[in-house]
DNA sequence: TAGAGGTTACTTTTT
DNA sequence: GTAACCTCTA
C-alpha cells in the first residue's frame, strides 16, 4: 500500500462511511479495490465476509488475480469475486426452494429466450407479430432491468408496449413451468426475493459484510436494489465508477445512480482519482477535450506525469481491405523497428464484425493474434447439442434443450410432431417433456410418434437416474457414444476436418467439465451447478492454463473498458459506425463519444485512428465520412497521415451540417 | 419427415 | 455477402 497515492490510500483506509470513488480512466480503480480488499482483512473482517462484484469474467478474473498477490491463501479463503449474475445465480440456487423454484434450475440464454418467446408468438399470444420478436425480447430485458415486473408492466405499458407485456406475462410464466431463469432474472429475482423475506435478505447481509462494486456507472436500477439491500442502510460498501464510461445505458446501465448514492446515503464520501498513470499527456488532453463535449455531473480533470508524446495520428484509406493491410503492416514495422513485443498492440472496433479483414489479413502474415469476446465456445452448435443434453439431464422441464436434443441426432421426430406437442403443452401450461407423457396428447399424435416421444423420454429419464447415482463423467462419455453423436458430426459436416474439429470441441467440454467438477469439491459438485455456472462463463475461462503468449489484441471498444495497451489503433473511425447509425438516429451520440473515449484512453504511448472513404456494406460499395468526433479533437495533436480525403475544417463543416441537417429531421 | 433451394433481413455493443 | 428462416418436393 506504500505506493499508493494520497487518494488512493484514503479511499482504501475509508471503512466507516459509504464509499463512492470517481475514478478516471487509468487512474488505479481496480488496484483501490484489491488493496481494499486486502486492507479489510488485515483489518480482521475475515475474507469471506466480503464481496466484490464485476461486470464482466474477465475483470472477476484479473481481480482475483491481484488479490492473490496481496493475501495468502488462508487470508482469501471464501473471498466471494464475480459478476453480478454470477452472484445473482448463487443467491438463487441457494434460495431456490423459497422462490418456488425446484433444485436445477436452468439458465436459458439470449438464444433460448428467443426460441422460447417464438413459440409463445406461434402459439398464439395475444396480438403479437413474429416480425416483432426481437424489439419484445429487447422491451422484455429493459423491464427487468428497470425493475418492472409483468403486473407493472400490463399497468404501465403505453399502447404501443402492449403485446410485450401480454408477452412478457406469458414468458415468466413458461420460463417458471421450465423451472429455468433468463440473465436478467439473475439480478431481478434475487431483489424481488430480499424485499419479500427479510429474514432471508439479514442472512445474506450476514454473509456479505462488505460490499466492493466495480463500474459502477454501468449498473441498472435492478443491479442498484441489489447493492443496496445488500449495503442495508448502513451501507457497507465501496463502489467505483466513472460517469465518462457509461458504455451500457443499451442495456439499462443508469450512469445517474452515481448521484443517486448521494441522495441515498447522507453520509456518502466521495473520493476523486485525477491522476492517470497509463496515458501520455498528450493522449489525455485528446481524450479530454472529446468529452468535454458531453455534460458531466461530476467534473474531474485527468492528469498525467508520464510526458507529453507523440502526436495521435489518423490513417485515411481508400477501403475496409487497404485499411486492414496497412495496419497489419504498421504493426509489423513498428514492432521491427522498436523491438517492442506483439502484447503491446491492440486493434479496437465497434462492431464484431469489423474484425475479420484484420484477422485474414494478421494471419497471412503469421502474427499471432487473440480475439476476444467474438464467437464464444458456447455458440459453437456440438457444445449447445451437448449441453442441451445435459440441461434436460439437470432439468427435464427446460424446453430450450429438449427441442435442441430432441431431433439431434435424427430420431423421425420432426417440425410436425412437435408443432403438436408444443401446443398441447401451450394448451396445459406444462412442459414439452411433461406432455409426452400425457393422455390427451394420444389423441391428436399417431401412435409411431407417440411411441418415438416415450423411447426418447424414457432413455432421458433413465441416463438422468444413472447421473444422479453414480459416475457422472462416465456416464456423460457413454451417452454421447450412444446416441452416436460422432457419426452425425460425421455425416452433418461439410468435411472430415470439421468433424474431427467439433468431435473435438465435444471432447475438451467434457474434460473442462471434469476439472470444474473437480475443483475444490473432489468431483463431488452436483452435475446441475455446474452447468448453469458454465453458461456464464467465457472462453478465456477455458483457457485459464494456458499461458498467455506474445499476441496481437483485437476486440470490441466493449470489451476493451479496463484494459491498457502501449500501442492503439481505433479502426472505422466514420459516421455510421462510430458513432453508430443507429444512434445517429435516435440521437444518441454522448454514448458514442464515451465509447470514443474509453478507446482513445486505453493507449498507453501511441493512439491512431483509421477511417475509409469507401467502405462495403451490405454487398454495396458505400463512401463513408470520418467520425465527427475526429472534429472535436484539437488539430495541434492530431497527425494526418495518406492522402488527406479531406481537410480538418470541411470535416468540421460538414460535421456541423448533417448534425444540423439530422435535427430538422428529427424535429 | 428430411433436405434442397430460395428468400429475407441484417450487423451495435454483453451477462 | 451471409446467416437464419421458409417453402416446396421426394
Amino acid at each position: 500500500m506504500s505506493k499508493l497515492n494520497p487518494q488512493q490510500q484514503a479511499a482504501v483506509k475509508a471503512i466507516d462511511h459509504p464509499l463512492l470513488v470517481l475514478a478516471g480512466a487509468g487512474s488505479g480503480k481496480t488496484r483501490v479495490i484489491t488493496e481494499k480488499i486486502a486492507y479489510l482483512v488485515k483489518q480482521g473482517l475475515p475474507a469471506r465476509h466480503i464481496a466484490a462484484v464485476t461486470f464482466t469474467n474477465k475483470a472477476a478474473r484479473e481481480m482475483k488475480t491481484r488479490v492473490s498477490k496481496l493475501l495468502d491463501n488462508n487470508q482469501q479463503r471464501g473471498l466471494r469475486v464475480s459478476t453480478f449474475h454470477s452472484l445473482g445465480l448463487d443467491i438463487l440456487r441457494a434460495e431456490s426452494k423459497t422462490l418456488g423454484y425446484k433444485a436445477g434450475i436452468t439458465l436459458f440464454d439470449e438464444q433460448d429466450k428467443h426460441t422460447l418467446l417464438r413459440n409463445l408468438i406461434s402459439h398464439g399470444a395475444k396480438d403479437c407479430d413474429i416480425d416483432n420478436i426481437d424489439s419484445y425480447a429487447r422491451q422484455i430485458g429493459q423491464w427487468k432491468n428497470a425493475f418492472v415486473t409483468p403486473e407493472q408492466s400490463i399497468t404501465l405499458a403505453a399502447a404501443t408496449e402492449y403485446p410485450a407485456a401480454n408477452l412478457y406475462v406469458d414468458y415468466t410464466r413458461s420460463l417458471k413451468a421450465y423451472n429455468a431463469v433468463d440473465f436478467d432474472d439473475l439480478i431481478l429475482l434475487p431483489v424481488l426475493l430480499f424485499q419479500q423475506h427479510p429474514a432471508i435478505l439479514e442472512k445474506w447481509q450476514n454473509k456479505i459484510r462488505y460490499l466492493l462494486v466495480d463500474e459502477y456507472q454501468d449498473t441498472n436500477i435492478t443491479q442498484y436494489q441489489l447493492v443496496r439491500l445488500i449495503a442495508g442502510n448502513l451501507g457497507r460498501f465501496t463502489v467505483v465508477g466513472d460517469d465518462d464510461q457509461s458504455i451500457y445505458a443499451w442495456r439499462g446501465a443508469q450512469p445517474e445512480n452515481l448521484a443517486q448514492l448521494q441522495k441515498d446515503y447522507a453520509r456518502l464520501q466521495v473520493i476523486k482519482l485525477e491522476q492517470n498513470y497509463r496515458s501520455t499527456g498528450r493522449i489525455l488532453k485528446v481524450a479530454n477535450q472529446l468529452i468535454a463535449n458531453n455534460p458531466h455531473a461530476f467534473e474531474k480533470r485527468l492528469w498525467s506525469e508520464l510526458g507529453y508524446g507523440d502526436a495521435l495520428r489518423v490513417l485515411s484509406h481508400k477501403d475496409e481491405l487497404i485499411e486492414a493491410q496497412q495496419i497489419v503492416s504498421e504493426i509489423i514495422h513498428h514492432k521491427f523497428k522498436t523491438g517492442g513485443n506483439y502484447q503491446d498492440y491492440a486493434i479496437l472496433y465497434r462492431g464484431n464484425h469489423q474484425s475479420r479483414l484484420f484477422e485474414k489479413g494478421l494471419r497471412e502474415n503469421n502474427i499471432p493474434y487473440f480475439i476476444s469476446g467474438s464467437t464464444s465456445f458456447f455458440a459453437y452448435s456440438e457444445i449447445k447439442d451437448i449441453l442441451g443434453y445435459l440441461r434436460l439431464f439437470v432439468n427435464q422441464d427446460d424446453d430450450a434443450a429438449f427441442l435442441r436434443v430432441i431431433n439431434t441426432p435424427k430420431r423421425e421426430i420432426g417440425p410436425t410432431t412437435l408443432e403438436k406437442l408444443g401446443a398441447y403443452a401451450n394448451e396445459r401450461h406444462i412442459s414439452l417433456f411433461a406432455a409426452c407423457t400425457e393422455f390427451g396428447l394420444s389423441q391428436k399424435l399417431s401412435e409411431k410418434a407417440m411411441q418415438r416421444l416415450a423411447k426418447f423420454r424414457d432413455w432421458t429419464l433413465d441416463t438422468a437416474d444413472r447421473i444422479d447415482r453414480g459416475d457422472t463423467f462416465a456416464v456423460i462419455e457413454h451417452f454421447i457414444d450412444q446416441i452416436g453423436y460422432s457419426q452425425y458430426l460425421q455425416e452433418e459436416s461439410k468435411t472430415k476436418e470439421a468433424a474431427d474439429r467439433k468431435l473435438k470441441n465435444v471432447y475438451e467440454l467434457v474434460e473442462w467439465l471434469k476439472r470444474i467438477a473437480d475443483k475444490e469439491t473432489d468431483g463431488q459438485k452436483p452435475l446441475a451447478e455446474i452447468v448453469a455456472k458454465i453458461m456464464l462463463m467465457d472462453i478465456m475461462e477455458r483457457n485459464q492454463e494456458d499461458e498467455i503468449s506474445d499476441q496481437v489484441s483485437l476486440m470490441t471498444l466493449h470489451a476493451a473498458k479496463g484494459l491498457e495497451f502501449p500501442h492503439v489503433f481505433l479502426i472505422g473511425i466514420e459516421e455510421n459506425i462510430l458513432p453508430h447509425q443507429n444512434s445517429i438516429e435516435t440521437d444518441n451520440i454522448e454514448e458514442e463519444r464515451r465509447l470514443a473515449y474509453v478507446g482513445i484512453t486505453r493507449a498507453q504511448r501511441t493512439c491512431t485512428f483509421s477511417y475509409c472513404t469507401h467502405r462495403r456494406r451490405y454487398g454495396e460499395i458505400a463512401e463513408c465520412e470520418p467520425s465527427r468526433f475526429l472534429s472535436e479533437l484539437p488539430e495541434d495533436d492530431l497527425e494526418w497521415v495518406n492522402k488527406k480525403q479531406l481537410a480538418p475544417e470541411v470535416i468540421k463543416e460538414r460535421g456541423k451540417a448533417s448534425l444540423a441537417h439530422l435535427k430538422t429531421m428529427l424535429s
